[in-house]
DNA sequence: AAGCTCGTCAACCGCTGTCGT
DNA sequence: TACGACAGCGGTTGACGAGCT
């Protein structure tokens, strides 16, 4: 185990404070900085230990704190950069002036979290959740069912929800399958050089004053593509970002999808040769398949009822970047576009909603935008 | 009115990373 | 290099209040 607790020891305070505990706090810190935080409980005249003490101020106290609800602005800030930094609370919070790692974990924990998964989106992969739309699986029995040869005539029977376009791409991916190998980290290498292209990120994500949003990224970039079990937060982040240009985010996406089917290949074949090992395929065909995807005009969620794909020539712009992207995200959870990033959808919302819209308004406002259908083939109460 | 459940959030705990010796 | 001290982080807890039965 760890070290014992700090406040065991010499009968220190512990729980909440009070208010004469809080001034002696601030008064001592406005006259004498913080200083070390060991030896400031002593100085200031508290019975705590150094770590309450600054777990206080800086979540508490400290004058620049920014009370009250979030905006929504600040919760599609949340969303956004928890899409890309996962649960780093205080990279989140330093990019959010005014608050605090605490507070912000404490919202997404009982707000954000929670509305999410109403929405049927994972919280920590910010896809569609495939435990309730196992398409992978099903995407991949047929992929190995016919390791070189897709089996195309079940991946038709995916046709009936998943727009045949996406199918499409899935079969050049694979029929490109013995094309020269290249390392993974050329590509992955080029995807960081991306990332790392500041301008591409909105200014208030770059304060001076905060660490390297990029350095954050390219570690959990690595770490996606380098493990087989991690959640991959970058690629839904990205393409949650309106700020990166189309062909970072595609670039991002294939990424992603690679790493998705390297995944799918360890999960199901220990032995069987993997064809989405060759890394590289999805490099090489990186400018083909922006060029299909870009050429579609728009990739539709279809239900098993055809009659119910949702509408593209709906006035709802917004409402067809989100079917498509719970659309192609089904699949693998990857092949947006850039002209349908969910972070359009929130950025929607956020035109719709203003800063005093209730919570409710925005739950409602925001699930019809998200809302897609899961075909009714797939039973998903027993997992609700 | 009383008891219960649930949501919220301040505070704590244990761990990790960094720095100095 | 090894070690200890310290700051900081993320997960978890528990007190409290609101709402429901």
């Amino acid at each position: 185990m760890g070290r014992a607790p700090c406040c065991d020891k010499n009968g220190l305070k512990k729980g909440p404070w009070t208010p004469e505990e809080d001034q002696k706090l601030i008064d001592y810190i406005q006259d004498h900085g913080h200083g070390s935080w060991r030896t400031l409980p002593k100085n200031a005249g508290l019975q705590r230990c150094g770590k309450s003490c600054r777990l206080r101020w800086t979540n508490y106290l400290r004058p620049d704190i920014k009370r009250g609800r979030f905006s929504f602005e600040e919760e599609e800030i949340i969303i956004q950069l928890h899409s890309v930094l996962g649960n780093k609370w205080s990279a989140i919070a330093a990019r959010l002036p005014g608050r605090t790692d605490n507070e912000i974990k404490n919202y997404w924990n009982t707000h954000i979290r929670k509305r999410l998964l109403r929405m049927g989106i994972d919280p920590v992969t910010h896809s569609p959740r495939l435990d309730l739309l196992d398409l992978s699986s099903v995407f991949n029995s047929s992929l190995y069912t016919h390791q070189s040869q897709l089996n195309l005539s079940r991946l038709l029977g995916l046709q009936q929800f998943v727009n045949p376009d996406v199918l499409r791409i899935a079969s050049t991916l694979l029929s490109q399958q013995q094309q020269s190998v290249a390392h993974q980290n050329e590509t992955t290498d080029l995807l960081l050089q991306n990332l790392q292209v500041q301008n591409q990120f909105p200014q208030q994500f770059v304060q001076p004053n905060s660490s390297n949003i990029h350095q954050e990224i390219q570690n959990n970039c690595t770490t996606t593509t380098t493990t087989t079990t991690t959640p991959t937060p970058c690629t839904s982040a990205l393409s949650f970002d309106p700020f990166l240009n189309d062909q970072l985010v595609m670039q991002v996406n294939l990424n992603q999808f690679q790493s998705n089917h390297h995944n799918f290949a360890y999960q199901n074949s220990n032995d069987q040769p993997n064809i989405w090992q060759d890394n590289n395929n999805v490099a090489a065909l990186q400018t083909d398949i922006a060029g299909s995807l870009s050429g579609l005009p728009n990739l539709g969620f279809y239900s098993s009822d055809q009659s119910s794909v949702i509408d593209p020539s709906s006035e709802n712009s917004n409402f067809n970047n989100a079917a498509f992207n719970f659309g192609a995200l089904t699949t693998t959870s990857v092949l947006s576009t850039p002209s349908s990033s969910p972070t359009e959808l929130t950025q929607s919302c956020s035109t719709h909603l203003n800063s005093s819209t209730t919570e409710d308004e925005r739950d409602s406002y925001c699930s019809e935008l998200l809302k897609f259908e899961i075909p009714s083939i797939l039973d998903v109460s027993d997992f609700m």
